[in-house]
DNA sequence: TTAATTCTTGATCGGATGGTCAAGTCCGGT
DNA sequence: ACCGGACTTGACCATCCGATCAAGAATTAA
């Protein structure tokens, strides 16, 4: 019996197949945006027929949801883990260390994001203005306190943590005209990574 | 006569009505992207018909190309005229500077290019590894320079200067997540500028 | 095995959109 | 005024693409 109270049971394939659209969909909606993406090409890419995509989900608009949102998990999770009890300077590092880490591991992540917002993230609004928006005032706070206690040269917090965002989001969602500009060196993100906590080391570090 | 070579002449009307498409074409391909934008838009926006533009530029792309070189011209003056005579630490932060106005009082083209190289810079990769390149080291070199003058902390000046155009453009590019998450206070980029000037400043004073 | 349910897809529809064309209107030079 | 070229556009075409549907295949529960 599938439930009396109408609870839709998820099946294995349900699953495999859900997993197998939402992996195939990151990679075109992230290199083509969601215009730009055809439900087509997600089937190709996974194997799966179209209309057997939108049997899983009604509409394309519905897969890019889902992707926003099963990506949108872990992608602030470096944030939350900003540590209020830690060394200013430490934390700052650490936190430069694994925004760099998850632009060089999932820069579809990134680029997915950058796009939607660039377009006015209208399928993300609610989230900037709810969730994130506790998350960043939160931390800010944290921020404005370690400067307020002489720990961090005073800065104004949002603009640091917008800032790091930019800097370290900027290897993966332009990361055509970083090679262009310096080819691909192996240790390129390494050298970023040194740049970078250097850079926002000494600007932050108090006289 | 036209010109026994062929050379057509320049109407007062072509040079009108073109200068109406690419207005029009930049604020409907910045906000909408290449593929998200459509001829009808363009034309409804500047008040001619559809088959009209297509008269002035045969193919949807050459409006979009041709708004993308009119933009590239004044977009990397302020680079340009980082001066190796100058003071490095004031030549640096007038550089922010004149970034973050143009991101201010421009930010349709910030959003342009932010969008092609998203999509792999289909219609300037020449132009990236190109006269940007030659650009960009020879600025690197100054850069370079300074710091073995011991006139700049040391820094790898291509890093510098992505985070730079990263940091400064993000309250173009970003703009709908920065305003969810601090509103849209009227001193919001004076803030952006200080910020960021204390910031690199900082960062790079030698010791 | 059987029957119900879930899954899969070829065929197709309808709207959107880039691009064409023929027929006309406007303008500038003489 | 007149003429040739520049300009303008309504109607149209071809294609792409999201979405639907009916019919059949596979899976599951009994």
């Amino acid at each position: 019996m599938s439930g009396t109270g109408g609870t839709p049971r998820t099946t294995r394939i349900q699953a495999l197949n859900k997993e197998l659209i939402l992996n195939a969909a990151l990679e075109v909606f992230s290199s083509y945006g969601f215009r730009g993406a055809t439900v087509d090409q997600i089937a190709t890419k996974c194997g799966l027929s179209k209309p057997n995509l939108l049997y899983y989900f009604r509409r394309k608009e519905d897969i890019y949801v889902a992707v926003l949102e099963h990506t949108l998990q872990d992608w602030l999770d470096p944030l939350r883990s900003l540590d209020p009890a830690g060394e200013p300077l430490e934390e700052i590092t650490r936190y430069i260390r694994s925004k760099i880490r998850m632009s060089r591991e999932n820069p579809k992540a990134s680029r997915l994001f950058a796009n939607e917002i660039l377009h006015g993230a209208p399928a993300i609004t609610d989230y900037l203005k709810g969730p994130l928006k506790l998350l960043v005032d939160e931390k800010a706070a944290v921020i404005r306190r370690w400067s307020a206690e002489g720990r961090l040269r005073p800065i104004e917090p949002h603009h640091l943590i917008f800032a790091i965002w930019a800097t370290t989001q900027h290897y993966a969602d332009f990361d055509v005209q970083v090679h262009a500009l310096i080819g691909t060196p192996p240790d390129l993100m390494d050298t970023a990574e040194a740049a970078l906590t250097s850079l926002f080391v000494e600007g932050l570090r108090p006289r």
